[in-house]
DNA sequence: AACTTAGTTTCGTATTGCGAAACAGAAACG
DNA sequence: CGTTTCTGTTTCGCAATACGAAACTAAGTT
């Protein structure tokens, strides 16, 4: 039914936007040409096309060419119609001021889940890693485990089946022994741990945020460098966690 | 040199993505065909395309076609590399903390500013319009005139031409003379007025952003509406928000 | 001045995308 | 329960469309 090849041009085109998308202060005709494996003179007509329509400028400075800011005007609609996004802010907020510490809310979309709204912490000093529209797996993040754990467990091994499987530290999760295992008690506890697993040095803890239905579509979370998080802080922060979690679950129509 | 029409399925796909960036909860493909022109078999080729591209997904539960959050990853990217949102962030939250209002900040892009950062207001009760990646002309906004203050009045003259003058409320300026008497006040004191000017019941100020160059390439403005924002509550702000400002201004590299 | 190298434009060609039409399935109707 | 009328998918022959070689321009380099 599928798999018919997708249309030529466009497929080219927007190799050439996730190409200029890594580079924030453009690349010359050329170098998008060799990269991208196409001739010259297509890259050119692409380039020119993709700027007629306003998504792509030349700085004429340098020759360079760059996107402009009209892809995010797009998807900017896209995500101000998620009304998880609209309900969670306020209670994201309160729980940053609680914590002191960066806080994420993340919503599933197929295996993974994408960070869409993020509350940074007041200790300025070390800066997590994230960015808004970043994806990571669903297997290896508190964020993702916690929205798992709201799931059926063969939409779980589906998933596992599909994802690639790859060990980001010495603590990801690569067996789906122990996944599961994991899961039995994040649906135990009500909120999920990433311990190191995505990123050395990150502890984080995730809770899902359930709409009417009850599945898990979004969670958030809670980071902070290894050493502000020991066990302590962590028996400190989980209650608060929670706390906002129920609150946005609620919103969405939730009950129980 | 321009002018050569661009490649046919890349402006149709994208007009399809416009479309649906615009729908929420997606649409049927005969809706997408109807309001394009499009025949409907072309619409199903180019979706199908920008499915397996993965920028679609296709709603199996209603048939619905809608945009997934690709885009959002690829501008995601764009917009984190632009350095003056790293360093706006602290200073417009303490903004919002000192005023209990809407701050936003906004970079230029050609004749329009696009809002590329909110903090919201505390007083929930009444929520401003304004949606991250939303653009607004120059010359309509408090933000989009205290960069217009910062250019030499040639290139204002040019943007003024090439803008599309529109009177959004009865109180846009509509006239370039108009707009120089207020420049030249915006120059005097440091900050921009938009007295409904873009919105009925809506009073901003702002004040650009300037670069090492002392150019305004960026703005930010505190919103509010207008029973919030007498003559004295104004009085209040601009000191607030102009040493918010400074400070950007200072860590972009903007000296006196 | 000769030689690179990046970028733009032209243009003949065959490939690619086009859309009419047939088909399949679901919903609405009588 | 058959008929009609939708929407969405697939096929396929045709020609318009996008392709890329090559010519050309404009800057830099040697």
């Amino acid at each position: 039914m599928e798999n018919q090849p997708a249309v030529q041009s466009l497929e080219r085109a927007f190799s050439l936007i996730e190409l200029l998308s890594r580079n924030a202060d453009g690349m010359p005709l050329m170098e998008l040409a060799s990269v991208s494996g196409l001739h010259k003179s297509t890259v050119h007509r692409l380039l020119a096309s993709l700027s007629q329509l306003g998504y792509v400028k030349k700085d004429e400075s340098n020759g360079r060419y760059r996107l402009t800011l009209k892809l995010f005007e797009l998807s900017g609609r896209v995500v101000d119609s998620i009304d998880v996004l609209g309900l969670a802010k306020a209670p994201l907020e309160q729980l940053r001021n609680a914590t002191q510490e960066a806080v994420h809310l993340v919503i599933r979309e197929g295996i993974e889940i994408v960070y869409i709204h993020k509350v940074e912490s007041r200790n300025g000093s070390i800066r997590m890693f994230s960015r808004l529209g970043m994806r990571r797996p669903l297997y290896c993040t508190a964020v993702g485990k916690s929205i798992l754990a709201t799931m059926p467990d063969d939409e779980v091994v589906q998933i596992w089946n599909r994802s690639d499987i790859h060990a980001y530290t010495e603590h990801t999760i690569t067996e789906l022994g122990r996944l599961f295992q994991e899961l039995a008690q994040i649906r135990r506890c009500g909120y999920a741990f990433d311990n190191e697993e995505n990123e050395l040095g990150v502890r984080c803890i995730g809770a899902a945020v359930r709409d009417y239905t009850g599945r898990g579509k979004a969670a958030i979370s809670v980071s902070a460098p290894l050493a502000r998080m020991n066990d302590d802080r962590v028996r400190l922060l989980v209650p608060q966690l929670l706390a906002a979690a129920q609150q946005i679950s609620t919103d969405l129509g939730f009950s129980r």
